[in-house]
DNA sequence: CATGAATGAGGTTTCATTCAT
DNA sequence: AATGAATGAAACCTCATTCAT
């Protein structure tokens, strides 16, 4: 009833960073293989710690996926602003935030995977916190086309709603084929996307 | 009042369609919530069975999915297949390819997000040939806009590999904001789309 | 990915009922070290199944105390009720519950540790409804007391709380010593303790 | 503003007391929710400290409730012989001996708590040692049962064995329903139990 | 003296699957 | 054709304990 446990800390083990591994770990297997399909068990292996190494620093598997989720969102609403606050024509404005969104989701495919697949498996919480927070970004992007609609650098159709459903489609589908050691970069890629964008937005002619 | 007793078969009702309501409620469920997160128990009940009675029709949750997957991509085929078909410029017939797989993509919502994201949940030989069948998609797709290029109605770049993906992904995420029910119709958002696509090939000037 | 799983219900299986040795061994086991000392291997594995049984049958461990201890306040309250509707004197009343009690509580010893054990650890909303209950058994207690108190039969002092407090202490108890296979049975036992209820209570000289 | 650094031991504050307050933070704990549900970081939590502190001071978990257990029972112990060797009629050593032990049992309700319930969780060499200390202690009081009735101011029947089982019955149920904020003093309940106790013994007539 | 990192065992629960009926 | 019982693996998580610092 009262066994003694032999166990514990390991003598030694090497120093490295045990969180950062964790984090990277689950990155890239919550990345590859989706939250639901990733093990607690598969992301201590990938970090060369047990499970216990996991839950002393983070208290649920939701809580690791949060602490991925939640920097990127912030990261792209600060690019976004950037892009916003730009002293140049709406269109440019427009392109740049772009092209930004594509280059560093292309650069973090990753992250960009678990950020457009995984909110679903946050707590409700949390899901209402992040969904806030994404409504903000889309309207933020909205607003840049409104400005370019309303100097009539592009047209007036369709709605900012369907263009940024249509282009952010495009931008989470990269996950799925963009390889960074391919012949295209993400700089690359991101003027071609915004390109993409512009060119179906300006009224021909 | 004498009873009527009715013993092994159960009352009968929807009789022979329990394998059809299973598929439905896989599809919706799958659709819904991904395949990794839906359980068999969660079907059977949708269905209105027990789990052991989907055992019957489906020898694994494996072949559940199959059994929705492969004939969506044979839609899919059959239907990119008739607008190469037709007799038209490539670039109308580019229009077509991209309009019709928007409109059926919306109008089968659940079954695009299945398609889109439950092949690696797949066992390996059906991978290998659901990956073999979109290759053949993807190629077909490439020489329509092979087609269009080369008498000249869209620019030469990007290469046909990137406007597939770019164009994929907006169909693909159509799955996470689509309604319906909504003020768009699945043939309107094709033609939205679809003018999307070609606006973003043609040469400017 | 897809592992084929080579496991399920085993050829055959002795016939018994295994819901009914889930709860036997489930009321030997909470009886004997208390739920959270006991786990759900520990259960099965008495019961001679699988953890998954168990689960099959309860929908977790909670519903498994719950099963256990609701219909045993039940009883309670009927035995109570019984002696309550007796056509004799108030003290008379009294006596008849107290034995009553004692006797079903000797009898079912691990019931009886587990009921006055394990209260907190069902559920908010299973707590909430015994504890209304047991309030319900309380009272109809010191209702007795104070109708034998009123036609004069026993002391004013102290009050009915304190008398019923002390009384199922002792009554509780039981189960850190009664043995049903010792030289008293329960009968006698329940005539004993009744008789030290009463005796504490009449008046003296 | 040269900021003084503190490096190694914190801060100081309460110092030496750590050891104390570990141990009244777990008799808090083990009193209120029981020793199984108790977890070592709910006591070291409670007393503001980490774990690695707590075994610091103690070797396991069951070393801390030895800590708390041993000296209670060796209290109860000192209290009984001071009962024992006063100079009066058997009757009234009895009541003294029996009204203290609900005084300090009330005064000190969480340590009666653990004492009445954790006995079993010890180690096997540590039960058997309290187990001794135990029987002692009850065979001191029936040893004062039997005086009392050899001079004969109480009633032969019952068996000591059971009185006590009785009473002390009463003593442990303290724990789930007396509050010493409330109307009733710890002196007085022991007056109230005590008097109940021997109008339970003493012969009618 | 005390912390914080890490362990391995074991806890509750879920689940795809099998099979007698 | 369909049920319901049962399985074993594996999921998430808790926890007492150890040890370098």
């Amino acid at each position: 009833m009262t066994q003694q446990r032999r166990i514990g800390r390991p003598p030694a083990a090497d120093d490295r960073d045990v969180r950062n591994a964790l984090v990277d770990a689950a990155i890239e297997l919550f990345g590859k293989s989706g939250y639901a399909s990733t093990s607690i068990q598969d992301i201590a292996t990938a970090a060369g710690v047990t499970k216990g190494a996991l839950y002393h620093y983070f208290t649920s598997k939701d809580e690791l996926l949060y602490t991925i989720y939640a920097p990127e969102l912030q990261n792209h609403i600060a690019l976004l602003l950037e892009a916003l606050q730009m002293e140049a024509p709406a269109i440019d404005r427009l392109r740049k935030a772009a092209s930004d969104i594509v280059e560093i989701s292309a650069t973090r495919i990753h992250r960009t995977a678990i950020f457009f697949e995984s909110l679903s498996q946050l707590s409700e919480a949390r899901q209402r916190e992040i969904r806030r927070e994404r409504r903000r970004y889309h309207e933020l992007f909205a607003s840049l086309i409104k400005d370019a609609r309303e100097d009539g650098s592009i047209r007036a159709e369709p709605s900012p709603d369907i263009v940024i459903d249509f282009f952010f489609g495009a931008v989470h589908y990269l996950r799925t084929w963009y390889d960074i050691k391919g012949p295209i970069s993400p700089t690359e890629l991101g003027e071609i996307y915004a390109d993409f964008l512009i060119r179906g937005l300006v009224d021909d002619r």
